[in-house]
RNA sequence: CGGGAGGUAGUUCAGCCCGGUAGAAUACGUGGUUUGGGACCACGGGGUCGCAGGUUCGAAUCCUGUCCUCCCGACCA
């Protein structure tokens, strides 16, 4: 059947596929590389999107808008930011088309509407951003500037993936302004751990925060902060990042404020950025075999009631009016339900459209239950089936829903811990990594050479620099030069 | 940009080798029977076979070109 998705096991990247497409979330779309994203897989992301922005505020910041256009000049002003974009960049050189006049009814570019200057489609907003900010900023009075942006950006990439690398995607940028090298530094780790948190708590994906090396570092950044997820491939994830930008846009742009004591000097900066790349995040941590799986706080629906119908228009009636009663004490305590009595369906094919789409909790009430004074509650993430009182049954599911978050991360966080191995020989690094996949937390000499010399031989980078690791004098897996911390490795998305 | 697969009904695909009236399943519509894990019966609607040339009496099928999609690489804040 058309609705069966692809073992994880067989193929893995035509089962993400599959949930993502006959889970309702997006589509692939007739413009190169772009996606559709429809509405079922909209709502989950502004589920998630509404929680990361009250973070986002609870932490002071404010949302503004800055254009899609940015002249090509704003962007070679800094540069290594130009270098790293520059191969990626859609870029606008015309602004009208006209009839083609040796085929009718098509069009080509009018040849005299050449723009004197290129716009490029955004890949990220700091050098429009920075420019602005130049206008903004004149005294430590203006500082800190605190600004999140929530937009579309556009990078050509060659080959692209549904929600983890489409050429056009949506994401949030936070793009903040400081007085001092300390509070920027401030401001970027504790970015990192709203990321964290957000990952953690509503996405119930467990994420290493970490630190990139100079060669995984964002273009034009100090230091990069990420927060590194793994799916269940074996493979990881980067989710998430924040950046420590020093002064080099402030220095790009000029842009200078007055100090107290009257000072010219540079602004600090940072940036930080999260994608609709977690939606494939989340896709690939916690689905099965059956579909998606989604954790209750972030799922565009959280409870299904279905109906098992009955040619007893009393019986018939009782179900209704009790589905109805659930339905509106669920709703006022917040939940998202839907009673689905669209007899257009038959139960079975109900179950498994429900599962498919990752809906946390099913009910099912039928005549028999009823009878017994219970409903059936499925829960998703373990597939398990209970009879349920429906005295205080409202109380029960919101009670399991909480379970199921807590039982979704528990269950992330053991395969992924299972799967940070600490290794200590060349040997045992590539047979741990073929064999098993997942992190290699091993020594690294520090250096770029090594860095990429590993990379070329077992296609595994350097995911990040741990934040928490304890020093611990070591030998480099690749070199056998003197190391004092454990970094991690692995394969990655 | 290299390697592989593919583009035919809303969807998934068969037909192509060996040219001869456009097929199946599913979905959709109507009517009926059903309803505790993707129901069944009957009837019905739906496709310029990716696009452009060529060969031929005749092309979904053969030839040439071209566009697009997916997978694997290269690339990837």
């Amino acid at each position: 059947m058309s609705k069966e998705i692809t073992s994880r096991a067989e193929d893995y990247s035509q089962w993400y596929n599959d949930l993502v497409i006959k889970g309702s979330l997006a589509d692939y779309s007739a413009v190169r590389g772009c996606m559709v994203i429809k509405p079922y897989g909209f709502t989950l992301w502004e589920n998630m999107r509404d929680q990361l922005d009250r973070m986002f505020k609870e932490t002071g910041h404010q949302n503004a808008y800055f254009p899609l256009f940015v002249p090509k000049n704003f962007l070679e002003k800094e540069e290594g930011h130009a270098e790293g974009f520059a191969k990626e960049c859609a870029v606008v050189t015309h602004y009208r088309l006209k009839s083609d006049p040796s085929a009718k009814g098509k069009l080509i570019v009018d040849p005299e509407a050449r723009l004197e200057e290129e716009l490029i489609i955004r890949p990220t907003s700091e050098a429009i951003i920075w420019n602005t900010y130049k206008d903004w900023i004149q005294s430590y009075r203006d500082l800190p500037i605190l600004v999140n942006q929530w937009a579309n950006v556009v990078r050509w990439e060659m080959r692209t993936r549904l929600f983890l690398r489409t050429a056009e995607f949506l994401w949030q940028e936070g793009h903040t302004a400081h007085a001092t090298k300390e509070e920027a530094v401030e401001e970027t780790k504790k970015m990192l751990e709203v990321y964290a948190t957000f990952a953690e708590e509503y996405m119930a994906m467990p994420v290493i925060r970490g630190l990139k090396t100079d060669s995984e570092k964002f273009a034009g950044a100090e230091d990069t902060y990420c927060i590194e997820a793994l799916m269940q491939d074996g493979k990881a994830l980067q989710s998430g990042t924040s950046h420590f930008l020093g002064q080099n846009f402030a220095k790009a742009f000029d842009v200078k404020f007055l100090t107290k004591e009257n000072q010219q000097e540079y602004v600090w900066a940072t940036s930080w950025g999260a994608s609709t790349r977690l939606i494939g995040a989340l896709v690939m941590t916690h689905s099965d075999d059956d579909g998606l799986v989604l954790p209750p706080k972030i799922a565009p629906l959280q409870v299904v009631i279905v109906p098992i119908s009955s040619k007893d228009t009393a019986a018939q009636q009782k179900i209704n009016d009790k589905a109805r009663e659930l339905v509106k004490e669920l709703k006022a305590s917040n939940i998202s339900v839907k009673f689905d009595n669209d007899d257009t369906n038959r139960p079975g094919w109900k179950f498994a459209e429900y599962e498919m789409k990752g809906v946390p909790v099913r009910i099912a009430l039928g005549a028999r239950d009823l009878e017994n004074n219970v409903a059936e509650v499925v829960r998703r993430d373990t597939k398990e089936k209970r009879s349920v009182s429906l005295d205080g049954l409202s109380n029960y599911i919101i009670t399991l829903l909480g379970d199921i978050q807590q039982a979704m991360f528990n269950k992330a966080k053991t395969y992924r811990d299972e799967h940070i191995t600490r290794v200590d020989s060349w040997s045992d690094f590539e047979k741990t990594l073929d064999e098993k996949g997942g992190f290699i937390s091993a020594h690294w000499d520090g250096t770029a050479e090594t860095e990429e010399a590993i990379k070329e031989k077992t296609k595994a980078t350097i995911r990040c620099i741990p934040l928490n690791a304890e020093l611990e004098d070591g030998k480099c897996i690749l070199t056998g030069k003197p190391s004092k911390q454990r970094v991690l490795f692995a394969r990655a998305y």
